[in-house]
RNA sequence: GGCGCUAUCGUCUAGUGGUUAGGACAUGGCCCUCUCAAGGCCAAGGCACGGGUUCGAAUCCCGUUAGCGCUACCA
């Protein structure tokens, strides 16, 4: 049985590239009844906020793709050092001691790569313990292989990958602070929570003869890669919460009314295809159809702009599953949100259903229902301009008034009745029947557009029909 | 700078030597129609560039360009 991880740093919130490295992660353990693990890798003690936490949590939840077990690295910071120890133990680590120098950092002026210092890869091993035991702060580095040893691995996506370790710099294990690096902490996990598949970013492709590396020199097989191209932003430039900001974001969507398992589809199409012209696809289907080697090796661009944060197929995919989905979880779905925006949610469950049902073709969010959809839960709706000047119509108020008083004595109130007598009065007095119909649209809902206005009637019922045509 | 990954309509993608390069979103039009949607139909729009290999290349090879990733104690 796979067992998978999800691995995310809290320092930031979600955003949509990780929500959609979780997503393949899921897809695949649950295509194979296996384990989905979060795992929180909070190594980076200075950088980590519990903001951010609280937001990954948030996000995840939203998706309502649950996980099985999880995990919190700083927690298991003793199983690194213990690895570490083991890797030192073996002469497969060694003491640096040099001072950290955030100037080397800059790729200003580099020559070459830079592999290791060679007076500390040198260092006797009696002289490394005495000058760690006098206290000497060090960062424990790799002693990266300097013959001609070659790694390879073959990546589920990215196919057969090799590198000499001559070109791997000795990178560090554990900082000179006693903290494990990401490397270290992530490889012991991996190890410790016998994880058999990892699934991530292709950010890590290159580091993953690192992790080999690792792996190797603590005598276990490693697991089986599989990197995912990156989402990337309209201009090309890689998806940042610094730049992109909010955009990027889960709850971006999750606000604007997104069905969780929309967003979900919408993820997968970016990077996977099913190859067989599907995109409008249930969790189930998803599930079902869903493997590595549909994952192609190209960047995906996120669809947004600033003038419009939603990707327009994300929007589409969503309105699909609204109208797809059954009527009772739209119900539970929207129930909440009209709460919230203070909208009376009609007792008579079926009359709820079927007022959704004809809004649903309509709406493409959630959303739609508390702010489109006023005018069919509440007397309090504003009216539009638009709908303003279909009732400043000449004669279209005393038409209307004079349809409340016709509709007042029709006992049938049904969408036929109500279209006879319309129709009846429109004939009667010489006017084109699409005046009164959209008059009586205007003063019904204050809107131009919408459901067929004896739709309308009826779903309003009569006695707030009568009271919207009077009061125009 | 070094190493690596990638390159099909505006966007997401199918395509692994012979296809009129297919689908979806978005865009424009038509049908339907009481409006708006939905739905149906149609249109426009693409193989980054240059060399090879081959009878034949989006597909294989090389180069260029561009983007991205990694590159001394971020993940």
């Amino acid at each position: 049985m796979p067992r998978v991880r999800f691995a995310p740093s809290p320092t930031g919130y979600l955003h949509i590239g990780s929500a959609r490295t979780y997503v393949f992660n899921w897809l695949y353990a649950r295509k194979h009844k296996g384990t989905v693990i979060l795992r929180i890798d909070d190594t980076d003690v200075d950088r980590n906020t519990e903001e951010s936490l609280a937001s990954i949590y948030d996000g995840l939840r939203w998706l309502e793709l649950g996980w099985d077990e999880e995990y919190r690295q700083s927690e298991r910071t003793e199983l690194h050092r213990r690895m570490a120890q083991v890797l030192l133990e073996k002469g497969l680590a060694y003491r640096d001691f040099t001072p950290a120098d955030p100037t080397k950092d800059s790729d200003a002026e580099r020559s070459g790569p830079w592999l290791f210092n060679p007076e500390m890869r040198n260092l006797s091993p009696e002289e490394s313990a005495r000058r760690a035991a006098a206290g000497e702060p060090f960062v424990l580095r790799f002693r990266v292989p300097r013959n001609g040893h070659v790694l390879r691995f073959h990546d589920r996506v990215y196919g057969f990958q090799e590198r000499a370790t001559g070109e791997i710099e000795d990178f560090a294990l554990v900082r000179s602070n006693g903290q494990p690096t990401y490397h270290m902490a992530s490889c012991a996990d991996d190890i410790d929570l016998r994880i058999t598949h990892i699934i991530r970013g292709q950010d890590h492709l290159a580091n993953t003869f690192k992790h080999l590396l690792i792996f190797e020199g603590l005598g276990v097989q490693p697991p089986e890669f599989a990197h995912l191209p990156l989402l990337i932003a309209p201009d090309g430039s890689k998806l940042s919460k610094r730049r992109h900001g909010a955009v990027v974001s889960v709850t971006t969507y999750r606000d604007a009314g997104f069905l969780p398992h929309a967003f979900v589809n919408f993820l997968c199409l970016l990077g996977w295809s099913p190859k067989d012209n599907r995109e409008y696809m249930t969790l189930t289907e998803l599930i079902e159809a869903f493997n590595l080697e549909g994952i192609k090796r190209a960047n995906a661009v996120v669809n947004f702009t600033d003038k419009d944060p939603l990707d327009p197929k994300a929007v589409w995919l969503n309105s699909q599953h609204l109208r797809a989905m059954p009527i009772e979880e739209l119900a539970r779905r929207v129930r909440p949100l009209m709460e919230r925006a203070g909208l009376p949610v009609p007792g008579d469950e079926a009359h709820f259903y079927r007022l959704l049902d004809v809004l649903r073709t309509r709406y493409q969010t959630l959303n739609d229902f508390v702010t489109r959809g006023i005018a069919y839960f509440s007397d309090d709706y504003p009216i539009e301009p638009a709908a303003l000047e279909k009732l400043n119509a000449p004669g279209a108020r005393e038409l209307l008034h004079e349809l409340a008083d016709r509709l007042e004595t029709d006992a049938e109130f049904s969408e036929q009745s109500v279209e006879n007598i319309l129709r009846g009065l429109a004939a009667e007095r010489g006017v084109k029947a699409g005046l009164i119909i959209n008059a009586a649209r205007a003063a019904l809902t204050g809107q131009t557009v919408g459901p067929s206005a004896f739709t309308v009637f009826v779903m309003l019922g009569k006695d707030r029909v009568l009271r919207r045509l009077r009061r125009v």
